[in-house]
DNA sequence: CAGTGGTCTAGACCACATC
DNA sequence: ATGTGGTCTAGACCACTGT
């Protein structure tokens, strides 16, 4: 029916149909993708009120000259960003979250983007060792296998922040101390052609020993948080192995989780 | 070409030919689904290797007498898991880790799941009362609203493991105590018909108090895990704020990221 | 009841990887 | 040159939601 200012639930905003969008078909961005970055960036900029909102598909479709699996394929995407939710019967509304967040996964993309950015690295080893028990397991290596360990002090405003210490299967990367203190360990796969896909994570926490209250400028026995990762390549290929600690009082993890029904 | 035995790369098991799939149109189960289940299945069991695999789409359409994008839907929600890789020009292949994980999202499946059912959980405070002002942003409200507050003591094999501190904005839901300690608060939620999608957390790490550490069975000074986190439904809406602290000594948090390209 | 999204089909053409 | 997945189309019917 969409009365003309239904404030219950229907936020009445400029609506979809007054927007245009570019599609162009000479791109090669596939068409559903220049769709969906344009609905999101019209629901970000908030030109789409959250409440209720978008038209129906078939509509959409006829309007825009795409069909409708192409719509419903950009509609799709956003659902699982989070940006909308669908009901049978009811229709797609954005959702109304007055906190919308970057939703992004965080922590591995802090070390993969921030890696070498803002803070500052310093790589205390890099040389090719038998692995130890433990990364041989994670690597999916037997036990003593040649593998690079990586060990790297960060830092933030001059002052530690975490010890980082990384094993990677020898001969799967070119690790020059000199680029992985200015690059990143994952902005230097990733020229290197590995693409990263999952990565488990463990997070837990434990109190300093005066070796490691000595290196981050915490007192022995204070709270540490501590991490081990496992990182996979698009094929499934274990690629990296690190166990991590960090000083609880100047680093938190922060994450998104998504519920799948 | 698919010579018959190719070790290389090709694990050559008894690919997917031989597999025959029960499809069944009368179900309510989507035909992507069914299809979908019985390669995860399929794959889970290893009956279908890791390595190459996986005739390609147009084969299996006619195979199974499903249209393409069908099998591709299939296809697809296994590649969102996980546990395929999809090649331009090569092909879809069964992902070769040896170590294939559970690969859902933890630690908030933790508290879905297990809340109430292997650990038990004492409600220590249930009440109703003023917003604090970091639930009352959290949750999208105005600092003083009423929220119900609930406070709850983990045990497992009966020694404290967690102490949960939740807001939840009141009259979203009836929260009797002993259902509660039976229940679990998210069981609880999906009964009242709230469907959780996402949730955002915070996890980090600080020295026990003298009071935390006596009701924790710990010392004080002893490492705790704290967790923050808001909790979002299928519409965006808040619909829970906790802050919780673990045990370091008994707990940690498991998780798998994706990432995203 | 009418309107919505959910599923499914049978084609088509293109981009890319490999031989 | 061939085979693969990636994209796109124009329909169809069903299931659910609201009135």
């Amino acid at each position: 029916m969409a009365k003309t200012g239904d404030p219950a639930h229907a936020a009445t905003g400029p609506a979809l149909s007054t927007l245009d969008f570019a599609l162009d078909r000479g791109s090669p961005v596939p068409l559903y993708h220049q769709l969906a970055q344009q609905l999101e960036a019209a629901i970000l900029l908030i030109v789409l009120a959250p409440g209720n909102l978008l038209g129906n598909e078939v509509d959409l479709s006829v309007r825009l000259g795409l069909s409708r699996p192409t719509i419903r394929q950009a509609i799709q995407s956003l659902v699982d960003k989070g940006l909308l939710v669908r009901r049978r019967g009811v229709g797609t509304q954005v959702v109304h979250s007055q906190v919308r967040r970057p939703l992004e996964l965080s922590s591995l993309y802090d070390d993969l983007e921030a890696a070498g950015q803002g803070p500052t690295t310093e790589v205390v080893r890099n040389e090719t060792v038998p692995a130890p028990a433990e990364a041989a397991a994670a690597l999916g290596l037997a036990e003593g296998a040649e593998v690079v360990l990586l060990e790297r002090l960060r830092r933030t405003h001059g002052r530690p922040v975490a010890l980082l210490c990384n094993y990677l299967p020898s001969g799967l990367l070119g690790l020059d101390s000199a680029r992985l203190e200015a690059t990143g360990l994952y902005r230097m796969m990733r020229s290197a052609g590995i693409t990263l896909h999952s990565a488990r994570q463990t997070v837990g926490a434990r109190a300093a020993t005066a070796a490691e209250g000595s290196r981050l400028e915490e007192k022995e026995g204070a709270a540490l948080l501590t991490m081990q990762r496992t990182a996979y390549d698009d094929t499934g290929r274990q690629v990296e192995y690190g166990t991590h600690i960090y000083r609880a009082s100047r680093y938190s993890f922060e994450f998104q989780l998504l519920v799948r029904p």
